[in-house]
DNA sequence: GCAGTACCTCCATC
DNA sequence: AGATGGAGGTACT
């Protein structure tokens, strides 16, 4: 068992990376925040990070079985982690120079209704390049659903089908599960039920089965190199996987940078902000109307529409915490009034280390 | 094709 | 206190 042994550090800006609202505006559901230290399991490692005004500061812990101290290993694992973080949050991409081009496309394109622009208040925000397996068990679990129930089923699937991979400050982590471990039994289906999948339950098990079977996981990782249109309609084959979801995987995991997921959210904020004709009340979305929408986004943001879609998102939701990070603290024995929230963000985790036998983890 | 409705569960709101 | 409806939809008729 290993202490932080180190942190190493990438110099990027809030401006072109902020963890807090990447991590939390709903495209990804796994990310732990605890004590301010963000983390999340891949295949082999638990990846830690942080971040401040001038750095995302990044640190690993390996598989249990796979902790090895030696100069070389250390060297070889930063590596691997860098790149890990470099292709996952698409850094590559200058995000600074993408708000310069939406700024102006907002202005020429806003209802002028509208005071201020959300490229100015939330920097930072950008699409994730996720694994496409992950996206698509996500994105299932995400159908009639909410950001913290979402982040709830995706950690269950971990504890109960994916791989123990180490204890981090007394945390268990998971891997994802693979479509193997998720199709290696009917059992799994009446299982995700009792653990509250509802319908979803099926779904999950079908697509598992199908990328385990006739269709596979190597063909859905390769639709990276495929057309958006053809990405779309294989994604359709899946169980569970409609039109908004497959737009969703499309973009957060198969490089269709361009594409607008729309929901009845998106929708409304196409005719509130953006001047699109369309009915306010409309209750369910027709093929056309969708496909009007995703097209008038992308006629005004361009080739990165899909990424200028999820900051106009993010400013649109109230809760981008959503209640689901966590926050260890002393349980103060002492009348807890309304001023809560403040009381708690003062408790630092300086006086947290002294008294381990009251720790306990709550909600933030 | 197209529109309407059932589907699981949680939880804020009334 | 208990009912109601919405939550970044999809499958089925």
């Amino acid at each position: 068992m290993t202490v932080d042994t180190l942190w190493n550090k990438i110099k990027i800006s809030p401006a072109e990376l902020s963890l807090e609202k990447v991590l939390r505006c709903g495209q990804t559901f796994r990310w732990k925040n605890i004590n301010n230290t963000w983390s999340f399991t891949i295949e082999d490692r638990i990846v830690l990070l942080k971040q401040d005004e001038e750095n995302l500061h990044y640190s690993w812990l390996m598989k249990e079985l796979l902790v090895d101290s030696s100069a070389a290993a250390i060297s070889r694992q930063n590596n691997e982690t860098l790149n890990f973080i470099n292709d996952y949050f698409n850094l590559s991409i200058n995000l600074t120079s993408l708000y310069k081009h939406w700024m102006i496309q907002n202005e020429n394109y806003k209802n002028k209704k509208i005071l201020g622009s959300p490229f100015t208040k939330f920097k930072g925000i950008r699409i994730l390049r996720q694994d496409p397996w992950e996206a698509t068990i996500s994105f299932i679990c995400s159908s009639n659903n909410n950001v913290k129930r979402i982040s709830k089923m995706c950690e269950n699937l971990c504890t109960e089908y994916g791989t123990y991979l180490n204890t981090y400050k007394g945390v268990d982590y998971f891997t994802f599960p693979s479509a193997k471990d998720l199709s290696s039994s009917p059992n799994v289906e009446t299982k995700l039920r009792e653990l509250g999948f509802g319908y979803r339950a099926k779904y999950i098990y079908q697509t598992a089965r199908l990328l385990t079977s006739t269709l596979s996981i190597k063909e859905l990782n390769s639709l990276r190199e495929s057309s958006y249109e053809d990405s779309h309609s294989y994604l359709l084959q899946l169980t569970g996987v409609g039109p908004k979801v497959a737009d969703c995987i499309c973009l957060m995991a198969l490089d269709k940078h361009d594409i607008v997921p729309v929901d009845t959210h998106v929708y409304q904020i196409a005719i509130r902000d953006y001047k699109f004709k369309g009915k306010k009340d409309l209750k369910t979305m027709n093929k056309k109307v969708y496909e009007d929408i995703r097209e008038y986004f992308k006629e005004i943001f361009g080739e990165y529409a899909g990424w200028a879609q999820s900051v106009l998102f993010a400013s649109d939701l109230s809760d981008m915490n959503n209640g689901i990070n966590v926050k260890e603290e002393v349980i103060v024995e002492a009348k807890i009034t309304s001023t809560v929230v403040d009381i708690k963000e003062e408790i630092s985790t300086e006086i947290i280390i002294e008294s381990d036998s009251k720790r306990r983890r709550v909600r933030k």
